[in-house]
RNA sequence: UGGGAUGUAGCCAAGUCGGUAAGGCACCAGACUUUGACUCUGGCAUGCGUAGGUUCGAGUCCUGCCAUCCCAGCCA
């Protein structure tokens, strides 16, 4: 399916106004974790290249030292990589080009479009006028090209302290668009910049510098955000003062919004800060690296930023979708396993004590390639809590008393005493028999049961903490019932995250650290990146679908 | 009340020159089932923000109106 920025480039193929190129780029600002929003970002601007078999380059937009830090280049790096992008040798920096940037302010200077205003921040902003009012012209606006290449030099050399003076464009103080009012160019600051050190006072703004950086890596299409929309007058203006024969094309499109999730950096921010998780990976954030480690795949997160498209109105995708797509990458990728989250002990009485059966298993059953293995089975074994009632609604399938279920790979079993703590009355353990007869594989049809539950035998379970996470965030129509603050005016979800503790079959011992299985009727799990075998620790990454519904 | 943008189903989103509303998610019903999963089948907009107009014919063209979002950082 194509979108308006294909049937943009395509029609500046047609019309040969880049001749054959097509080149992208992504820029991020280097002040912060990349989260899935970006991932729209990324593929957009990658899969364009791809797609044109043109190039996309990585641009660090590090104009601000003061907001900027190193630790996010890498973290940035490292997950653009992981979502399966490759910048190859174009990895660039905006503090790359400030020798450059800074000469074409004095083309401005000497062209007599750009000079140095003395007002403080506060005087701009008060010339500035308003929505609904011109601004008034800056009465250092008229100084002389000569004065302003002199002071423009001296703020470069350090003479003049931070805030006394800027370089602004020389635009229109009446345009109805604001971003025209004579916007600065240049700050001073000084701060030491994490690439470029001591040797800058002055800092462009993204304004200026973000045209000029895409010119001069030739870029042709350069796809940023809805709210830069009013600032595309001012990148054409800089680069057709500049003189730019063939300036880039600025396109804007609406960012990712996802029910159930915050997407500003400033709220990622305070959620790490105010400890409500644990760091910007964990596995609720919708971070890059907390997506990781939740357990979602790259190819799952590309599908789904293939499938919720590109425009320009707002709009915000249902979380859902990209839970779909997880299911569906792994649904045929990932063993299927047995694990019991709520044991509940169960005895088969009538099964020899002592003994173990090695029964053969499919790892995966719509996929016979991924082979099979051997699950122990004997008398005690644990199932499901929730998949016994001792009053059952009508139409529960699964064990009740005197009812009987088939037990996944192995026999049908049936409950014939249910043993309960004699103060409590707390359910302590099922007593049930088997019927040899009915042993999976050899065909029996004798008489149907309904349920089918998973099990794990009791001696041969190995313990693991579970933790089963959940949306950081409920929807207004997801209130009813649940337990919840409000945070930012939004719903913090208190029951985002619930650690338990579980039995998973034997050959689950051995997972390996972010591998991911399907436990049986629960949903896919992935092996914590903390996980050791002898302490095993999966995280949910996505339940089943279920339709069942009580009553 | 200045400027810029956007309105197609619960949520996304296709809709060339005007020719009689794709697809996905969600949801509902049924079939199948050794996962209440998967898969399959069917359902899901006489309707495209709204009111007019042009036309044989309008989601597509014209006019008016309404709603929502963005912009007054020496942030990006």
């Amino acid at each position: 399916m194509g979108n308006f920025i294909h049937a943009i480039i395509d029609k500046d193929l047609k019309d040969n106004v880049y001749g054959n190129r097509v080149h992208t780029r992504f820029p991020p600002e280097p002040n912060g974790y990349l989260h899935i929003g970006h991932a729209k970002s990324i593929c957009l601007n990658f899969g364009i290249a791809a797609k044109y078999k043109g190039l996309c380059n990585l641009r660090f937009d590090d104009t601000n030292p003061v907001k900027e830090d190193t630790e996010y280049i890498e973290s940035i790096k490292r997950d653009v990589k992981w979502l399966g992008f490759d910048w190859e040798d174009r990895l660039f920096y905006a503090s790359d080009y400030f020798e450059q940037l800074y000469e074409f302010a004095v083309k401005l200077i000497k062209k007599g479009k750009a000079y140095v205003c003395d007002l403080s921040a506060e005087e701009i902003r008060q010339y500035r006028g308003t929505l609904t009012e011109p601004g008034k012209e800056s009465p250092y606006r008229n100084r002389s090209v000569e004065e302003n290449l002199d002071l423009f030099r001296r703020m470069r050399a350090g003479e003049f302290p931070d805030g006394s003076r800027v370089l602004r464009a020389k635009i229109d103080m009446s345009s109805p668009n604001i971003n025209m009012r004579d916007p600065v160019l240049y700050r001073i600051a000084h701060v030491p910049h994490h690439r470029t050190g001591d040797k800058w006072c002055i800092y462009p703004m993204y304004d200026y510098a973000h045209p000029i950086s895409d010119a001069l890596e030739n870029i042709t299409h350069s796809i940023c955000t809805l709210e830069f929309e009013d600032h595309r007058p001012l990148y054409e203006w800089v680069l057709r003062e500049l003189e730019f024969p063939t300036p880039p094309k600025q396109i804007e499109f609406a960012r990712l919004e996802l029910t159930n999730t915050v997407m500003s950096k400033r709220k990622l921010r305070k959620l790490v800060e105010e400890k409500y998780v644990d760091g910007w990976d964990d596995p609720r954030m919708p971070t890059i690296s907390g997506l990781r480690r939740r357990g979602y795949t790259p190819e799952s997160i590309r599908d789904f930023c293939e499938r919720i498209g590109v425009a320009k109105r707002i709009s915000k995708v249902d979380v859902a979708l990209l839970e779909h797509c997880l299911r569906e990458d792994l649904k045929l990728k990932e063993p299927r396993m047995m694990a019991v989250l709520r044991p509940l002990k169960v005895v088969i009485t009538n099964y020899p004590e002592g003994q173990v059966e090695y029964l053969e298993v499919e790892n995966n059953q719509e996929n016979p390639e991924m082979g099979k293995r051997l699950v122990p089975f004997s008398r005690e074994i644990y199932i499901e809590r929730d998949d016994f009632m001792e009053n059952p609604p009508k139409k529960f399938f699964r064990l009740s008393p005197g009812k009987e279920v088939r037990l996944k790979n192995a026999y049908y079993i049936k409950c014939e005493e249910v043993v309960k703590d004699e103060k409590t009355g707390e359910i302590i353990e099922l007593h049930c028999t088997y019927d040899p007869e009915t042993k999976s594989g050899t065909g029996f049809s004798g008489r149907k049961v309904k349920g089918t539950l998973h099990w794990v035998s009791a001696a041969h379970a190995v313990k693991a903490t579970v933790r089963l996470y959940d949306h950081l965030f409920l929807e207004e129509d997801q209130l009813e019932g649940a337990d919840y603050i409000e945070w930012e005016g939004m719903y913090l979800n208190k029951n985002s995250l619930e650690v338990l503790e579980s039995y998973v079959e034997p050959a689950l011992a051995e997972a390996k650290p972010e591998s991911r299985f399907q436990f049986l009727r629960h949903g896919y799990f992935c092996t914590d990146i903390s996980s050791t075998p002898d302490n095993l620790v999966f995280n949910r990454i996505v339940s089943l679908k279920s339709s069942y519904k009580p009553e």
